[in-house]
RNA sequence: GUCCCGUUCGUCUAGAGGCCUAGGACACCGGGUUUUCAUCCCGGCAACAGGGGUUCGACUCCCCUACGGGAUGCCA
Protein backbone atom coordinates (compact mmCIF):
# COMPACT_ATOMS: atom_id res chain seq x y z
CA UNK A 1 0.00 0.00 0.00
CA UNK A 2 2.72 2.71 0.72
CA UNK A 3 4.31 1.32 -2.26
CA UNK A 4 1.36 2.54 -4.61
CA UNK A 5 1.21 5.75 -2.75
CA UNK A 6 4.95 6.43 -3.22
CA UNK A 7 4.76 5.63 -7.19
CA UNK A 8 3.75 8.27 -9.37
CA UNK A 9 0.05 7.69 -10.42
CA UNK A 10 -0.24 6.24 -13.90
CA UNK A 11 -4.24 6.32 -15.22
CA UNK A 12 -5.09 4.91 -18.98
CA UNK A 13 -8.37 4.25 -21.00
CA UNK A 14 -8.20 1.66 -22.88
CA UNK A 15 -11.18 1.47 -25.76
CA UNK A 16 -11.13 -1.23 -28.59
CA UNK A 17 -11.38 0.29 -31.75
CA UNK A 18 -14.79 -1.48 -32.76
CA UNK A 19 -16.59 1.94 -33.05
CA UNK A 20 -16.38 5.67 -33.10
CA UNK A 21 -15.14 7.32 -29.84
CA UNK A 22 -18.99 7.47 -27.73
CA UNK A 23 -19.25 9.73 -25.03
CA UNK A 24 -19.20 7.40 -22.63
CA UNK A 25 -15.79 6.29 -23.76
CA UNK A 26 -15.33 10.14 -23.36
CA UNK A 27 -16.40 10.39 -19.44
CA UNK A 28 -13.90 7.50 -18.91
CA UNK A 29 -11.11 9.33 -20.85
CA UNK A 30 -11.77 12.14 -18.50
CA UNK A 31 -11.95 11.23 -15.39
CA UNK A 32 -8.88 9.08 -16.16
CA UNK A 33 -6.95 12.24 -17.77
CA UNK A 34 -8.15 14.48 -14.68
CA UNK A 35 -7.44 12.01 -11.85
CA UNK A 36 -3.89 11.58 -13.64
CA UNK A 37 -3.27 15.15 -13.87
CA UNK A 38 -4.12 15.87 -10.43
CA UNK A 39 -1.55 13.49 -8.86
CA UNK A 40 1.01 14.96 -10.95
CA UNK A 41 1.00 11.56 -12.93
CA UNK A 42 0.48 10.47 -16.12
CA UNK A 43 -2.35 9.67 -18.63
CA UNK A 44 -2.05 6.83 -20.84
CA UNK A 45 -4.05 5.36 -23.70
CA UNK A 46 -3.85 1.59 -25.19
CA UNK A 47 -5.38 0.40 -27.82
CA UNK A 48 -7.78 -3.15 -27.30
CA UNK A 49 -7.23 -4.73 -31.02
CA UNK A 50 -6.93 -8.37 -30.24
CA UNK A 51 -10.24 -8.55 -31.82
CA UNK A 52 -9.17 -8.30 -34.98
CA UNK A 53 -12.63 -9.34 -36.71
CA UNK A 54 -14.49 -6.71 -34.88
CA UNK A 55 -11.67 -4.05 -34.97
CA UNK A 56 -10.70 -1.36 -37.22
CA UNK A 57 -8.18 1.12 -38.19
CA UNK A 58 -10.34 4.27 -39.11
CA UNK A 59 -11.90 3.88 -35.67
CA UNK A 60 -8.93 3.66 -34.05
CA UNK A 61 -7.28 7.23 -35.73
CA UNK A 62 -11.39 8.65 -34.72
CA UNK A 63 -10.65 7.30 -31.42
CA UNK A 64 -7.61 8.81 -30.80
CA UNK A 65 -7.90 12.00 -33.42
CA UNK A 66 -11.20 12.66 -31.21
CA UNK A 67 -9.51 12.14 -28.01
CA UNK A 68 -6.49 14.57 -28.29
CA UNK A 69 -8.89 17.05 -29.93
CA UNK A 70 -11.24 17.51 -27.24
CA UNK A 71 -8.17 18.15 -25.30
CA UNK A 72 -7.50 14.42 -23.53
CA UNK A 73 -4.02 14.35 -24.76
CA UNK A 74 -1.99 11.24 -23.95
CA UNK A 75 1.17 11.89 -21.95
CA UNK A 76 2.87 8.81 -24.11
CA UNK A 77 1.82 7.40 -27.69
CA UNK A 78 -0.37 5.18 -27.49
CA UNK A 79 -0.01 1.33 -27.96
CA UNK A 80 -1.61 -1.25 -30.40
CA UNK A 81 -2.09 -4.67 -28.32
CA UNK A 82 -2.22 -6.25 -31.72
CA UNK A 83 1.76 -5.47 -32.25
CA UNK A 84 2.54 -7.06 -29.11
CA UNK A 85 1.78 -10.69 -29.20
CA UNK A 86 5.22 -12.18 -28.02
CA UNK A 87 5.06 -9.99 -24.68
CA UNK A 88 1.63 -11.79 -23.46
CA UNK A 89 2.95 -15.43 -24.88
CA UNK A 90 6.01 -14.85 -22.57
CA UNK A 91 3.71 -14.03 -20.12
CA UNK A 92 1.93 -16.90 -20.09
CA UNK A 93 4.38 -18.90 -20.13
CA UNK A 94 5.51 -17.29 -16.99
CA UNK A 95 2.19 -18.09 -15.25
CA UNK A 96 2.79 -22.34 -16.75
CA UNK A 97 6.31 -22.36 -15.29
CA UNK A 98 5.10 -21.19 -12.05
CA UNK A 99 2.25 -24.14 -11.88
CA UNK A 100 -0.40 -21.80 -12.09
CA UNK A 101 -1.73 -22.61 -15.84
CA UNK A 102 -2.54 -25.79 -17.77
CA UNK A 103 -3.78 -27.36 -20.89
CA UNK A 104 -7.43 -28.24 -21.47
CA UNK A 105 -8.81 -29.91 -25.03
CA UNK A 106 -12.15 -29.48 -23.75
CA UNK A 107 -13.77 -29.35 -26.85
CA UNK A 108 -17.03 -26.53 -27.42
CA UNK A 109 -19.16 -28.95 -27.82
CA UNK A 110 -18.51 -30.32 -24.62
CA UNK A 111 -18.43 -26.78 -22.56
CA UNK A 112 -22.06 -26.48 -24.24
CA UNK A 113 -23.02 -29.47 -22.81
CA UNK A 114 -21.38 -28.63 -19.46
CA UNK A 115 -22.71 -25.63 -19.43
CA UNK A 116 -26.00 -26.70 -20.14
CA UNK A 117 -26.09 -29.39 -17.40
CA UNK A 118 -25.17 -27.13 -14.66
CA UNK A 119 -27.72 -24.47 -15.96
CA UNK A 120 -30.34 -27.19 -15.30
CA UNK A 121 -29.49 -27.93 -12.11
CA UNK A 122 -29.91 -24.51 -11.03
CA UNK A 123 -26.08 -23.81 -10.97
CA UNK A 124 -23.47 -21.39 -12.18
CA UNK A 125 -22.82 -22.14 -15.70
CA UNK A 126 -19.04 -22.27 -14.87
CA UNK A 127 -15.98 -24.34 -16.40
CA UNK A 128 -15.82 -27.08 -13.82
CA UNK A 129 -11.69 -27.79 -14.05
CA UNK A 130 -11.96 -31.09 -15.46
CA UNK A 131 -8.75 -30.56 -17.56
CA UNK A 132 -7.01 -29.56 -14.33
CA UNK A 133 -5.02 -32.48 -13.36
CA UNK A 134 -4.73 -34.48 -16.48
CA UNK A 135 -1.27 -33.43 -17.76
CA UNK A 136 -2.92 -32.71 -20.91
CA UNK A 137 -0.01 -31.79 -23.71
CA UNK A 138 -0.25 -29.02 -25.91
CA UNK A 139 -1.73 -29.03 -29.09
CA UNK A 140 -3.29 -26.95 -31.67
CA UNK A 141 -6.83 -27.37 -30.19
CA UNK A 142 -6.07 -27.12 -26.21
CA UNK A 143 -6.33 -24.07 -24.54
CA UNK A 144 -4.36 -22.86 -21.78
CA UNK A 145 -6.40 -21.80 -18.41
CA UNK A 146 -5.50 -20.71 -15.15
CA UNK A 147 -5.44 -22.27 -12.40
CA UNK A 148 -7.73 -20.49 -10.23
CA UNK A 149 -7.75 -21.21 -6.51
CA UNK A 150 -10.32 -22.84 -5.51
CA UNK A 151 -11.38 -21.40 -2.11
CA UNK A 152 -10.86 -18.23 -0.32
CA UNK A 153 -11.54 -15.00 -1.77
CA UNK A 154 -10.49 -11.83 -3.32
CA UNK A 155 -11.16 -8.14 -2.41
CA UNK A 156 -11.11 -5.48 -4.78
CA UNK A 157 -10.56 -2.28 -2.93
CA UNK A 158 -12.47 0.11 -4.86
CA UNK A 159 -12.07 4.23 -4.58
CA UNK A 160 -15.56 4.47 -5.38
CA UNK A 161 -17.43 1.21 -3.72
CA UNK A 162 -15.26 0.21 -1.49
CA UNK A 163 -14.81 -3.13 -0.78
CA UNK A 164 -16.33 -5.66 -2.72
CA UNK A 165 -15.46 -9.32 -2.00
CA UNK A 166 -15.79 -12.32 -4.34
CA UNK A 167 -15.45 -15.94 -3.61
CA UNK A 168 -13.18 -17.84 -5.84
CA UNK A 169 -15.74 -20.28 -5.46
CA UNK A 170 -17.91 -18.27 -7.88
CA UNK A 171 -14.67 -18.21 -10.74
CA UNK A 172 -13.94 -20.76 -13.02
CA UNK A 173 -10.23 -21.54 -14.77
CA UNK A 174 -10.04 -18.76 -17.45
CA UNK A 175 -8.92 -18.70 -20.67
CA UNK A 176 -5.75 -17.37 -21.13
CA UNK A 177 -4.58 -18.56 -24.45
CA UNK A 178 -6.77 -19.47 -27.21
CA UNK A 179 -6.15 -22.62 -29.29
CA UNK A 180 -4.70 -20.89 -31.83
CA UNK A 181 -2.65 -19.43 -29.59
CA UNK A 182 -3.31 -15.75 -29.22
CA UNK A 183 -3.71 -14.52 -25.65
CA UNK A 184 -7.22 -13.06 -24.40
CA UNK A 185 -8.36 -10.16 -23.04
CA UNK A 186 -7.73 -10.50 -19.54
CA UNK A 187 -3.93 -11.82 -19.89
CA UNK A 188 -3.22 -9.05 -22.14
CA UNK A 189 -5.12 -6.08 -19.91
CA UNK A 190 -3.62 -7.52 -17.16
CA UNK A 191 -0.07 -7.65 -18.72
CA UNK A 192 -0.45 -3.91 -20.47
CA UNK A 193 -1.69 -2.74 -17.19
CA UNK A 194 1.74 -4.08 -15.53
CA UNK A 195 4.06 -3.18 -18.54
CA UNK A 196 2.91 0.36 -18.94
CA UNK A 197 3.41 0.87 -15.05
CA UNK A 198 -0.34 1.61 -14.65
CA UNK A 199 -1.02 2.36 -11.14
CA UNK A 200 -5.26 2.65 -11.11
CA UNK A 201 -7.88 1.47 -13.33
CA UNK A 202 -10.48 3.64 -13.55
CA UNK A 203 -13.21 2.29 -15.94
CA UNK A 204 -16.75 1.32 -16.20
CA UNK A 205 -18.67 -0.65 -13.65
CA UNK A 206 -19.72 -3.22 -15.93
CA UNK A 207 -16.24 -4.32 -15.71
CA UNK A 208 -16.27 -5.02 -11.76
CA UNK A 209 -16.81 -8.97 -12.04
CA UNK A 210 -13.94 -8.71 -14.18
CA UNK A 211 -11.65 -7.74 -11.65
CA UNK A 212 -11.13 -10.64 -9.30
CA UNK A 213 -10.01 -12.48 -12.77
CA UNK A 214 -8.19 -10.44 -13.71
CA UNK A 215 -6.29 -10.02 -9.69
CA UNK A 216 -6.09 -13.69 -10.08
CA UNK A 217 -3.58 -13.35 -13.22
CA UNK A 218 -1.43 -10.75 -11.57
CA UNK A 219 -1.03 -12.39 -8.54
CA UNK A 220 -0.12 -15.98 -10.70
CA UNK A 221 2.25 -13.24 -12.77
CA UNK A 222 4.01 -11.83 -9.56
CA UNK A 223 2.71 -7.95 -10.25
CA UNK A 224 1.67 -5.83 -7.64
CA UNK A 225 -1.64 -4.34 -6.66
CA UNK A 226 -3.50 -1.89 -8.53
CA UNK A 227 -6.33 0.95 -7.33
CA UNK A 228 -9.78 0.67 -9.10
CA UNK A 229 -12.41 2.74 -9.51
CA UNK A 230 -15.26 1.45 -10.96
CA UNK A 231 -17.61 4.42 -12.54
CA UNK A 232 -20.95 4.44 -12.89
CA UNK A 233 -22.58 4.21 -16.31
CA UNK A 234 -24.08 6.24 -18.51
CA UNK A 235 -27.52 5.47 -19.58
CA UNK A 236 -29.76 6.34 -22.25
CA UNK A 237 -33.41 7.60 -21.28
CA UNK A 238 -34.74 4.52 -21.42
CA UNK A 239 -32.17 3.84 -18.43
CA UNK A 240 -30.20 1.27 -20.14
CA UNK A 241 -26.62 1.74 -21.30
CA UNK A 242 -26.48 4.29 -23.47
CA UNK A 243 -25.89 3.02 -26.62
CA UNK A 244 -26.82 3.63 -30.47
CA UNK A 245 -30.24 2.60 -30.40
CA UNK A 246 -31.14 4.88 -27.64
CA UNK A 247 -29.37 7.91 -28.57
CA UNK A 248 -26.67 9.74 -30.21
CA UNK A 249 -23.63 8.52 -29.19
CA UNK A 250 -20.76 9.63 -31.13
CA UNK A 251 -18.74 12.61 -29.65
CA UNK A 252 -18.37 13.79 -33.44
CA UNK A 253 -22.09 14.15 -33.59
CA UNK A 254 -22.33 16.75 -30.45
CA UNK A 255 -19.45 18.63 -31.96
CA UNK A 256 -21.07 18.91 -35.40
CA UNK A 257 -24.16 19.97 -34.21
CA UNK A 258 -22.01 22.42 -32.34
CA UNK A 259 -21.56 22.05 -28.64
CA UNK A 260 -18.34 23.77 -27.13
CA UNK A 261 -15.56 20.14 -26.52
CA UNK A 262 -15.95 22.23 -22.80
CA UNK A 263 -19.54 21.96 -22.25
CA UNK A 264 -19.43 18.86 -23.61
CA UNK A 265 -17.05 17.67 -21.30
CA UNK A 266 -18.61 19.75 -18.18
CA UNK A 267 -21.59 17.59 -18.78
CA UNK A 268 -19.66 14.31 -18.83
CA UNK A 269 -18.18 15.17 -15.31
CA UNK A 270 -21.62 16.27 -13.86
CA UNK A 271 -22.80 12.81 -15.02
CA UNK A 272 -21.44 11.07 -11.43
CA UNK A 273 -20.13 13.94 -9.64
CA UNK A 274 -20.91 17.26 -8.43
CA UNK A 275 -19.12 19.39 -6.49
CA UNK A 276 -21.39 22.14 -3.83
CA UNK A 277 -23.80 24.22 -6.13
CA UNK A 278 -21.37 24.35 -9.01
CA UNK A 279 -22.23 23.61 -12.64
CA UNK A 280 -19.47 24.99 -14.70
CA UNK A 281 -16.80 23.56 -14.80
CA UNK A 282 -13.86 23.35 -17.09
CA UNK A 283 -10.90 20.82 -17.14
CA UNK A 284 -8.78 23.23 -15.02
CA UNK A 285 -11.07 22.94 -12.73
CA UNK A 286 -12.17 19.44 -12.63
CA UNK A 287 -8.36 18.99 -12.07
CA UNK A 288 -8.34 21.16 -9.36
CA UNK A 289 -11.51 20.19 -7.81
CA UNK A 290 -12.37 16.55 -9.10
CA UNK A 291 -12.27 13.96 -6.78
CA UNK A 292 -12.97 10.46 -7.21
CA UNK A 293 -14.18 8.87 -3.93
CA UNK A 294 -17.18 11.38 -4.91
CA UNK A 295 -18.22 9.82 -7.58
CA UNK A 296 -21.92 8.03 -7.58
CA UNK A 297 -22.54 5.05 -7.49
CA UNK A 298 -25.41 4.63 -9.60
CA UNK A 299 -25.72 5.57 -13.21
CA UNK A 300 -26.45 8.49 -15.07
CA UNK A 301 -29.12 9.03 -17.69
CA UNK A 302 -27.47 11.43 -20.43
CA UNK A 303 -30.00 14.39 -20.43
CA UNK A 304 -29.54 16.28 -23.61
CA UNK A 305 -30.95 19.59 -21.87
CA UNK A 306 -28.52 19.63 -19.45
CA UNK A 307 -26.11 19.85 -22.19
CA UNK A 308 -27.66 22.48 -23.96
CA UNK A 309 -27.95 24.68 -20.87
CA UNK A 310 -24.46 24.02 -20.11
CA UNK A 311 -23.45 24.79 -23.16
CA UNK A 312 -25.11 28.31 -23.23
CA UNK A 313 -23.32 29.23 -20.19
CA UNK A 314 -20.07 28.31 -22.02
CA UNK A 315 -20.81 30.02 -24.67
CA UNK A 316 -21.31 33.15 -22.69
CA UNK A 317 -17.87 32.88 -21.72
CA UNK A 318 -15.96 33.13 -24.84
CA UNK A 319 -15.40 36.52 -25.70
CA UNK A 320 -16.55 38.07 -29.38
CA UNK A 321 -13.26 36.74 -31.03
CA UNK A 322 -13.25 33.39 -29.73
CA UNK A 323 -16.88 33.01 -30.56
CA UNK A 324 -16.51 34.10 -33.74
CA UNK A 325 -13.89 31.47 -34.70
CA UNK A 326 -15.64 28.99 -33.23
CA UNK A 327 -18.84 29.98 -35.12
CA UNK A 328 -17.46 30.31 -38.26
CA UNK A 329 -16.89 27.01 -39.78
CA UNK A 330 -21.00 26.17 -38.81
CA UNK A 331 -21.67 29.14 -41.33
CA UNK A 332 -19.76 27.55 -43.94
CA UNK A 333 -21.56 24.37 -43.79
CA UNK A 334 -24.51 26.41 -44.69
CA UNK A 335 -22.94 28.55 -47.30
CA UNK A 336 -21.89 31.86 -45.56
CA UNK A 337 -18.78 33.82 -45.12
CA UNK A 338 -18.70 35.09 -41.77
CA UNK A 339 -16.99 38.33 -42.71
CA UNK A 340 -19.28 38.87 -45.68
CA UNK A 341 -20.99 41.63 -43.91
CA UNK A 342 -20.79 44.84 -43.13
CA UNK A 343 -21.29 44.99 -39.42
CA UNK A 344 -19.66 41.46 -38.12
CA UNK A 345 -18.70 42.17 -35.07
CA UNK A 346 -22.21 43.73 -33.97
CA UNK A 347 -24.55 41.14 -35.82
CA UNK A 348 -22.65 38.21 -33.92
CA UNK A 349 -22.89 39.71 -30.42
CA UNK A 350 -26.54 40.57 -30.96
CA UNK A 351 -27.43 37.03 -31.80
CA UNK A 352 -25.24 35.26 -29.77
CA UNK A 353 -27.82 33.87 -27.15
CA UNK A 354 -30.06 33.07 -29.79
CA UNK A 355 -29.88 29.30 -29.61
CA UNK A 356 -27.56 26.91 -27.40
CA UNK A 357 -25.50 26.08 -29.54
CA UNK A 358 -23.42 26.93 -32.88
CA UNK A 359 -25.90 25.10 -35.43
CA UNK A 360 -28.65 26.09 -34.20
CA UNK A 361 -26.90 30.19 -34.11
CA UNK A 362 -25.76 29.62 -37.38
CA UNK A 363 -29.37 29.26 -39.09
CA UNK A 364 -30.84 32.64 -36.83
CA UNK A 365 -28.19 34.29 -38.71
CA UNK A 366 -28.94 33.13 -42.69
CA UNK A 367 -30.96 35.98 -43.12
CA UNK A 368 -28.93 38.42 -42.18
CA UNK A 369 -26.63 37.41 -44.58
CA UNK A 370 -29.02 35.54 -47.47
CA UNK A 371 -32.21 36.38 -49.07
CA UNK A 372 -34.83 35.34 -46.39
CA UNK A 373 -35.98 31.43 -47.20
CA UNK A 374 -39.14 31.30 -46.11
CA UNK A 375 -41.25 33.98 -44.62
CA UNK A 376 -43.65 33.22 -41.70
CA UNK A 377 -46.82 32.92 -43.39
CA UNK A 378 -48.36 33.33 -40.14
CA UNK A 379 -46.52 35.90 -38.90
CA UNK A 380 -47.85 38.43 -41.99
CA UNK A 381 -51.40 37.34 -41.54
CA UNK A 382 -51.62 38.33 -38.08
CA UNK A 383 -49.38 41.43 -38.41
CA UNK A 384 -49.56 42.99 -42.04
CA UNK A 385 -53.25 43.44 -43.27
CA UNK A 386 -52.42 46.50 -45.97
CA UNK A 387 -49.06 47.87 -47.09
CA UNK A 388 -49.48 51.41 -45.27
CA UNK A 389 -47.50 51.42 -42.70
CA UNK A 390 -44.13 49.89 -44.79
CA UNK A 391 -45.34 52.50 -47.21
CA UNK A 392 -45.00 54.92 -44.36
CA UNK A 393 -42.14 53.78 -42.39
CA UNK A 394 -39.69 53.08 -46.02
CA UNK A 395 -40.32 56.85 -46.37
CA UNK A 396 -38.97 57.45 -42.83
CA UNK A 397 -36.19 55.23 -42.71
CA UNK A 398 -35.20 56.75 -46.09
CA UNK A 399 -34.63 59.89 -44.58
CA UNK A 400 -32.84 59.13 -41.67
CA UNK A 401 -28.90 60.00 -42.40
CA UNK A 402 -27.82 59.31 -39.16
CA UNK A 403 -28.25 55.30 -39.18
CA UNK A 404 -28.01 54.06 -35.64
CA UNK A 405 -29.86 52.48 -33.55
CA UNK A 406 -31.16 55.56 -31.16
CA UNK A 407 -31.69 57.38 -34.20
CA UNK A 408 -33.58 54.92 -35.64
CA UNK A 409 -35.68 53.99 -32.97
CA UNK A 410 -36.34 57.54 -32.07
CA UNK A 411 -38.31 57.87 -36.00
CA UNK A 412 -39.65 54.64 -34.97
CA UNK A 413 -41.38 55.75 -32.02
CA UNK A 414 -42.25 59.38 -32.69
CA UNK A 415 -44.09 57.76 -35.98
CA UNK A 416 -45.83 55.02 -33.58
CA UNK A 417 -47.06 57.49 -31.17
CA UNK A 418 -48.41 60.18 -33.78
CA UNK A 419 -50.31 57.46 -34.90
CA UNK A 420 -51.86 56.59 -31.99
CA UNK A 421 -50.40 52.72 -32.96
CA UNK A 422 -48.95 49.99 -30.74
CA UNK A 423 -45.47 49.00 -30.96
CA UNK A 424 -46.04 45.83 -32.69
CA UNK A 425 -48.08 47.03 -35.25
CA UNK A 426 -44.97 49.03 -36.14
CA UNK A 427 -42.16 46.94 -35.06
CA UNK A 428 -43.21 43.52 -35.92
CA UNK A 429 -44.26 44.43 -40.42
CA UNK A 430 -40.61 45.55 -40.12
CA UNK A 431 -39.44 42.74 -38.58
CA UNK A 432 -41.07 40.06 -40.86
CA UNK A 433 -39.96 42.37 -44.05
CA UNK A 434 -35.91 41.98 -42.59
CA UNK A 435 -36.16 38.70 -41.16
CA UNK A 436 -38.94 36.83 -42.18
CA UNK A 437 -40.00 36.29 -39.05
CA UNK A 438 -41.23 38.28 -35.77
CA UNK A 439 -38.03 37.31 -34.03
CA UNK A 440 -35.17 39.58 -33.88
CA UNK A 441 -33.03 41.88 -31.80
CA UNK A 442 -34.24 45.14 -30.32
CA UNK A 443 -35.66 46.47 -34.03
CA UNK A 444 -33.08 50.01 -33.78
CA UNK A 445 -30.67 47.73 -33.37
CA UNK A 446 -31.94 45.68 -36.34
CA UNK A 447 -32.08 47.98 -38.50
CA UNK A 448 -28.64 49.25 -37.89
CA UNK A 449 -26.56 46.02 -38.43
CA UNK A 450 -28.86 45.43 -41.87
CA UNK A 451 -27.86 48.57 -43.29
CA UNK A 452 -29.85 51.35 -44.37
CA UNK A 453 -29.68 50.18 -47.84
CA UNK A 454 -30.45 46.88 -47.28
CA UNK A 455 -32.95 47.81 -45.18
CA UNK A 456 -35.13 49.20 -47.46
CA UNK A 457 -34.42 46.85 -50.11
CA UNK A 458 -36.08 44.38 -48.18
CA UNK A 459 -38.69 46.63 -46.80
CA UNK A 460 -39.07 47.32 -50.66
CA UNK A 461 -39.89 43.67 -51.55
CA UNK A 462 -42.68 43.28 -49.00
CA UNK A 463 -44.61 46.24 -50.58
C1' G B 1 -30.71 -19.58 -11.99
C1' U B 2 -26.00 -17.96 -9.42
C1' C B 3 -22.56 -14.01 -8.13
C1' C B 4 -21.61 -8.72 -8.15
C1' C B 5 -23.12 -3.48 -8.38
C1' G B 6 -26.97 -0.14 -7.71
C1' U B 7 -32.04 2.53 -6.14
C1' U B 8 -33.36 10.81 -3.23
C1' C B 9 -37.90 15.57 -7.52
C1' G B 10 -39.16 14.04 -14.95
C1' U B 11 -33.38 14.50 -15.30
C1' C B 12 -28.28 15.56 -12.93
C1' U B 13 -27.43 15.75 -7.88
C1' A B 14 -26.69 17.63 -2.07
C1' G B 15 -27.30 14.72 2.08
C1' A B 16 -21.68 10.62 6.00
C1' G B 17 -28.21 9.49 12.76
C1' G B 18 -30.88 14.98 14.98
C1' C B 19 -28.73 21.16 10.92
C1' C B 20 -34.34 17.88 6.45
C1' U B 21 -40.85 21.58 6.91
C1' A B 22 -35.18 16.90 2.32
C1' G B 23 -31.12 21.83 -0.50
C1' G B 24 -29.27 23.25 -5.59
C1' A B 25 -29.28 22.89 -11.00
C1' C B 26 -31.69 21.54 -15.73
C1' A B 27 -36.52 20.82 -17.74
C1' C B 28 -41.50 22.44 -17.07
C1' C B 29 -45.26 26.21 -15.43
C1' G B 30 -46.26 31.37 -13.90
C1' G B 31 -44.54 36.57 -13.37
C1' G B 32 -41.05 40.74 -14.41
C1' U B 33 -37.42 43.22 -17.93
C1' U B 34 -37.15 43.64 -23.53
C1' U B 35 -44.39 46.18 -25.32
C1' U B 36 -40.85 40.67 -30.63
C1' C B 37 -37.51 36.62 -29.54
C1' A B 38 -33.36 35.14 -26.82
C1' U B 39 -30.60 36.61 -22.56
C1' C B 40 -31.41 38.14 -17.52
C1' C B 41 -34.33 38.41 -12.77
C1' C B 42 -38.26 36.57 -9.45
C1' G B 43 -41.71 32.72 -8.05
C1' G B 44 -43.98 27.75 -8.40
C1' C B 45 -44.44 22.41 -9.23
C1' A B 46 -41.87 18.11 -7.90
C1' A B 47 -38.31 12.94 -4.70
C1' C B 48 -35.95 9.64 0.12
C1' A B 49 -38.57 2.05 -4.24
C1' G B 50 -41.47 -1.10 -0.37
C1' G B 51 -41.37 -3.73 4.30
C1' G B 52 -39.08 -4.99 8.75
C1' G B 53 -35.49 -3.98 12.45
C1' U B 54 -31.43 -1.01 15.49
C1' U B 55 -32.04 3.85 18.03
C1' C B 56 -34.85 8.67 22.29
C1' G B 57 -34.42 9.80 16.90
C1' A B 58 -33.18 7.23 10.31
C1' C B 59 -32.71 9.70 3.61
C1' U B 60 -28.57 8.34 6.45
C1' C B 61 -26.85 1.83 10.00
C1' C B 62 -28.60 -3.70 9.43
C1' C B 63 -31.88 -7.42 7.08
C1' C B 64 -35.55 -8.90 3.51
C1' U B 65 -38.42 -7.96 -0.93
C1' A B 66 -39.07 -5.46 -5.52
C1' C B 67 -36.96 -3.17 -9.58
C1' G B 68 -32.66 -1.81 -12.78
C1' G B 69 -27.76 -2.95 -14.47
C1' G B 70 -23.38 -6.11 -15.03
C1' A B 71 -20.89 -10.87 -15.10
C1' U B 72 -21.47 -15.88 -15.94
C1' G B 73 -17.72 -16.41 -23.99
C1' C B 74 -11.63 -19.70 -27.23
C1' C B 75 -15.78 -10.66 -27.17
C1' A B 76 -13.50 -6.64 -25.14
Amino acid sequence: MEKILMKQIVTRFAPSPTGTLHIGGVRTALFNYVYAKQNNGKFLVRIEDTDRERSTKEYEENILNNLSSIGLEPDEKPINQSERNEIYIKAAEKIIESGNAYWCDCSQEELEQMRKEQTEAGKKPMYDGRSRNLGIERSEKTVLRLATPEDGEIIVNDLIRGEIKFNNSELDDLILLRSDGTPTYHLCNVVDDFEQNVTTVIRGEDHISNTPRQIHIQKALGYPDLEYAHLPLVLGTDKKRLSKRNAATSLEDYRKKGYLDSAILNTLARLGWSQGENEVFFLNDLIKDFNIKEVQKAGAIFDITKLDWLNSQHLAKLTLQEFKDSLKPFLEEIGIDINNHNNVDLLIDSLRTSDNNFSGIANQLYPYYKDIKEYDDNAIKKFISDNDILHDLKDILQNIDDWNEESINKALSTYQEQNNLKVPQVNQPVRIALTGKTKSPGLGLTLEIFGKEKALKRIEKML
